[in-house]
DNA sequence: AATAAATAATTGATATATCAACTAATTAAA
DNA sequence: TTTAATTAGTTGATATATCAATTATTTATT
């Protein structure tokens, strides 16, 4: 059966790509001196960017699985960098906060993850970027359709 | 401190996409009764690609450590999909071929995933999934290159 | 040839992703 | 209003990713 290479696949390359700015961002991050995982750094910035929000809505604006965050969350309250408080309106809902100290590692962490972005972007044009974003949603949502189709 | 929604980050859309196309081939593999994951098919495929290859070699052809690969390789080992024997002239190097079973699992799956990777670039012209593989690559090395440089 | 350096595979530790099952709280329906 | 359905969060199980350290083997150096 005959099928293309692995490495003529377009998701391939997605997922290098992928791969490896994560990769970059580990390194600067690190260097920094800093300790803590991307994945931790995504849900300080969400975090930051809507205080007050609920693991759900976490979950719901970084495509992640409502268990994956309550383990990140946990350890990002372990580090003292975000704060926890049941809604009172709604006692099954907790309201995340970052800490002073989640601020100050969220500004220190910013115009470096902003050199991280510049780095991947390196001979392409604004337009460029513009044309893979779209496209990136476009493929996306492509998928997501097909899989909520299911859902209904 | 100024900062880029997460939303309009395009890398954070890079990881939707891939993501997405993770899941939907899962859904795929799923709906057709097959009891593999995803990373468990890159393997298959590329092991079906390069009979013999090794491990290292595996790891360097899909980008993943050789710590993810022997245990993946281990549970294709223990579904009979895969055989592994140990290099004539260099003890230290296994070879990886599939079995029987394998390459039958393996034709089975290739129509399907076949139909997944066409779901995903619906709407998208071949021009443009060529740019898009261009550029993907083209991140992809930016990075690399930032992560090698150091190594040197 | 003996020693040092490099390589392939392995193991352990930690973080993350996903799914299913469960509890507690809230909302909708009979 | 009592019951049923839904929702938020949690836990356990399994798979994967990454790093550091270890063993066995091979290659390079002296």
């Amino acid at each position: 059966m005959q099928d293309k290479k692995l490495q003529d696949v377009i998701y391939f390359w997605i997922h290098r790509a992928n791969s490896r700015s994560k990769d970059y961002s580990k390194k600067v991050i690190k260097e920094a001196g800093i300790d803590i995982t991307v994945d931790q750094w995504v849900l300080l910035k969400q975090i930051g960017e809507r205080p007050g929000l609920s693991q759900v809505e976490l979950a719901n604006a970084t495509f992640k699985d409502p268990a994956a965050i309550l383990r990140i969350v946990q350890i990002l309250l372990r580090k003292e960098l975000v704060k926890r408080s049941a809604r009172p309106d709604d006692k099954r809902t907790n309201e995340l906060f970052l800490t002073e100290q989640g601020q100050t590692l969220v500004n220190r962490l910013i115009p470096l993850i902003q050199g991280v972005r510049a780095v991947g972007l390196e001979g392409l044009s604004a337009e460029d970027a513009e044309s893979i974003k779209k496209w990136m949603k476009k493929i996306f949502q492509n998928f997501d359709q097909k899989i909520e189709e299911a859902v209904r």
